[in-house]
DNA sequence: GTGAAAGCGCTAACAC
DNA sequence: GTGTTAGCGCTTTCAC
């Protein structure tokens, strides 16, 4: 029981490069060299130093690394919200991608508040290489004040024009009017949309594509979650929408609890469309239709686009994907009449 | 192509602290006094320094700045996949958390893979300043080969015993023993529990509790997705069951489909519950019985610990959090006890 | 109050 | 092949 600070790191000091170079009778170059892999050492000393590393509980310190090196193999993405299950996909697949490629990933939630994705914005700047914006919120203005020029940065699911960075984002207007044909086929004339938050871009090219295509839609602001969307269905079956278009899948099934409270079947009276396609739009009764936006191409097309950023591949790219409608239950041919017998007085408020 | 490196960070060099100085004619020494707030400097000089660091387009290196004070102000989370809805919840709450404080949060996703697991801790344990272990999937023996001694790390959601390190968990079997009690005032008597992974320690916690009360309820291993709970719901339709405890809310919307398909009604026929409670289960039809897990407490008490642990204040400490059950339409009384002879179907017409 | 100097732990020329 | 020597950008005694 004497002191043993041997076997894996002591509660004391942490070890360093001085320590295994001593113990290993070579020099802290040395021991750099064998731990990078570099070929150039003779084998026996390889041997000795990753022996003694290893029994010393030795683990190079990343942040010492990266000033040496001047990149510390670490970027941040910034999203507005993680409990929105739209940005766990994205980041998920950001991660997994970028961890492959040997970089970590420091998240940033600003919870929907623009003033706060600013700030994070800066804060993570300051200790990443690069750095992907996910459906920043904060305006155009105050993004181009932030963002520094150096910094590899794209932006994901937002179109900033003119652009301010590279960009990865998603045709959502395609999305709408896909969506738009297909109810037109079904038959429908009178559609409402439950509007997204205004500070989101994929609110303004889905609304974008509505007006342009269907001037005489109901739109109703709602706001990107349930409760919302729930708040806000009343007012679209009182308007006498036979379909009602969602700002996404959580407004939308919002929507489909307010619309089955009030007895308006979906989708014989009423139906529904979302926009995400998250795993839930398959377990909802009645399940729903939605366009599918492909949220882990997204993920890892912003880190494929970082990397070539930080590789020095410069030209800021811009790409853009394709969402898909994936047609499910909540809609179905439009009701022969406009308008339903049910009484819609209560609307919750927010 | 003279260096214009003056406003704004130019496209080469980053500007540095020596940059400022040089331009403020003041030490490096006075520069990193006033930007970090130290009152002993001269107020004109402060004012100069701020002045040619904003003009200058001057961010401290935050690497630099562990470097030489020794921590990074970074933590690491490891979570075994992101994209269940139980994690992000977790995840948002500890980096809003940990931001309030001035720390990044690294998130890495082992989507859980053991084996990924363990290379990501060790990884991310170079470059931060402590660890959140979240529902760690690895083997006990392989996380103690590497947690790292010496490197606060707290334990999320799963029981280590003997203890690793400090921990925060909830103690699922409270949670499972309410569901039993809820299911036996509803009458049940034949109870199937689709039990989750293996790996996972909650799964654990649960089943202990449900073989400890109910020896003769039916297991049914089944894993954490819907897809998983919709394979094996049908074999507990077969048992016999009245009931069934779904491992989580995931699974148990795939069980309610699989049900719906099978024109098994819930709760009428057969009465169905999850854990978790994310947010989609009170949108699912019927909306679903489930155990509440505290997600974000879970995320921001982990923190707390941790912090305690960065602070010095030594003491691993060993929270334990309590569930709640949260009763809504899918469970009911036991098919064939009297006062239930309703159907409960309001299905809307598909 | 302010500057000079010595690191923090590591890497990377550049000698030998 | 291997050690020596400078740094990476910042903080922080310690003199002045």
């Amino acid at each position: 029981m004497s002191a043993k600070r041997d076997s894996s790191g002591a509660g004391g000091r942490r070890v360093t490069i001085a320590d295994v170079a001593r113990k290993a009778g070579v020099s802290r170059a040395t021991v750099s060299r064998v731990l990078n892999g570099q070929d150039t050492v003779d084998p026996v000393l390889a041997g000795r130093v990753r022996q003694v590393s290893r029994r010393l509980g030795y683990h190079p310190s990343a942040i010492a690394q990266g000033l040496a090196r001047g990149a510390s193999h670490t970027i941040g993405v910034v999203v507005p919200d993680l409990a929105n299950p739209f940005f766990p996909e994205v980041v998920k697949a950001l991660t997994v991608a970028a961890g492959k490629d040997g970089f970590s990933v420091v998240v940033a939630d600003s919870d929907e508040d623009p003033e706060a994705e600013l700030r994070l914005i800066q804060d993570v700047s300051r200790r990443v290489d690069g750095l992907v914006l996910c459906s920043p919120r904060a305006g155009i203005a105050d993004l181009r004040r932030v963002v520094r020029k150096g910094l590899p940065t794209v932006c994901t699911n937002r179109m900033v024009d003119p652009p301010l960075t590279a960009s990865v984002t998603i045709d959502s207007g395609r999305g709408m009017q896909a969506v738009i044909r297909h109810l037109a086929e079904l038959g429908h004339r009178r559609i409402a949309y439950l509007a997204g938050p205004p500070s989101s871009s994929s609110n303004a090219d889905r609304l974008g594509a509505l007006e342009r295509s269907l001037p005489d839609a109901v739109v109703i602001p709602t706001g990107s979650k349930s409760q919302e969307g729930y708040a806000s269905a009343a007012a679209a079956a009182e308007a006498g929408a036979t379909a009602v278009i969602c700002f996404n899948d959580l407004v939308a099934f919002g929507a489909l609890a307010r619309l089955r409270t009030l007895g308006v079947a979906v989708p014989a009276e009423v139906s529904v469309v979302g926009f995400d396609d998250i795993p839930a739009a398959d377990f909802v009764h009645p399940t729903l239709t939605t366009v599918r936006l492909p949220k882990a191409e997204l993920g890892r097309t912003s880190w494929e686009v970082l990397r070539d950023q930080l590789g020095g591949h410069g030209a800021s790219a811009s790409v853009r994907l394709e969402p898909t409608l994936v047609v499910r239950e909540s809609t179905g041919k439009a009701a022969g009449v406009a308008g339903n017998a049910v009484a819609v007085g209560e609307r919750a408020g927010s």
